[in-house]
DNA sequence: CACCATATAGACAGGTCTGTATACTTGTCA
DNA sequence: TGACAAGTATACAGACCTGTCTATATGGTG
């Protein structure tokens, strides 16, 4: 039983900590959120939070690691219901960032943010988000061969501009911006490689 | 004389602080830079600094309003070949991007940099930027109606996520990303309300 | 019970941040 | 020559930053 407890009592203390970290990171930017603060709002020891991240770059990596595993849930329960017809499937995700950014709390996309704050493409923070922007790129190219599109590549790559020129009109503009287009844009893209 | 002695004495380290300061800003991001490093590097006193811009968040205010201007100027010079067609005028746009964002030293928008490093919509460094992107889209929907596009307001929109997915590459990839396929997916938009 | 991993509280070091204060230099114009 | 505007150099205050240290509490396991 010693692993067993040894993972459950160390998982929460690690798991409080990355989700408070999470959502003052996303809300406030990583440079504008000290580890004091993540410490006071998540209501744990100093120590505690070196004992699990060695550094600040650590918990933003962990942090951003995390939120790239959640987009992958997100990508996957949005989809689900059009298994078997990838075109669909598409067309689901243009529709789910449309939600999203339609959503109060949304502030775009934590890559973005995270690329921008950290400009040298070397750094650990700009490696994870370059490293899920090919993942999704990578995903929608698949979706697009599946799909019988003609340039896969290219309309992958056009898709992606359009995804994230959304969520950086969620970040500018807030709910209610222009980023609700983006899903008749991809429709018009797709319809001419079809 | 005197008027004229003063702006240019005036003008000379304003400008020098706001040129260095915009350098330093763009490479590294606002809140990486500190007004130590502005100074050091412009080789200006930290008084003369505080002369001129009376906090770091004027500093940078002041940046993103020349950001704005410059960008203007560059926006005329790549339209201005196409004086009276309109729609050529759009695709010079974003052959204009394309070409930027193959640029070794471009990193993207700075407008979006800073709101996601100042994510308050209040703030005066995101107020900016905001003010920026809704000036690019109302300019695209000029243009829009000019070429006589149906929906022109939707056009330009998708325009819009089209060339902030472009900024987006070229922060996230470095030069070389798929920021060029911006011109052939906004070529697909405008045909498609053509 | 004793052990040990995990947690806590809080002080601390050493550096950096923005912004201010003081005293000095330089160039221009009347 | 003398007044004045602009800039320089440098020290400083006070806050905040990351990361370390010590001492203590707690709860499950042998």
């Amino acid at each position: 039983m010693t692993e067993k407890a040894e993972k459950r009592t160390r998982g929460s203390a690690r798991n409080k900590i990355l989700e408070t970290a999470g959502g003052l990171f996303y809300r406030y930017g990583f440079r504008a959120v000290g580890v004091d603060t993540v410490i006071a709002a998540s209501g744990v020891a100093k120590m505690t939070l070196y004992k699990h991240f060695p550094s600040k770059d650590a918990l933003i990596t962990a942090y951003l690691e995390r939120s790239n595993e959640s987009f992958w849930g997100w990508w996957d329960a949005v989809t689900e219901p059009f298994a078997g017809d990838p075109r669909r499937q598409l067309e689901a995700v243009f529709a789910g960032v449309a939600v999203l950014a339609s959503s109060p709390q949304c502030l775009g996309c934590t890559f973005t943010v995270a690329a921008g704050e950290f400009p040298e493409l070397e750094h650990p923070g700009h490696r994870v988000a370059r490293e899920h922007k090919q993942q999704v790129l990578a995903r929608l190219e698949e979706l697009a061969v599946a799909a019988g599109l003609r340039e896969p590549r290219t309309v992958a790559e056009q898709l992606l501009l359009l995804m994230d020129g959304a969520w950086n009109a969620a970040r500018v503009f807030g709910p209610g911006s222009h980023a609700k287009r983006a899903g008749e844009a991809a429709n018009l893209v797709m319809a001419a490689y079809t």
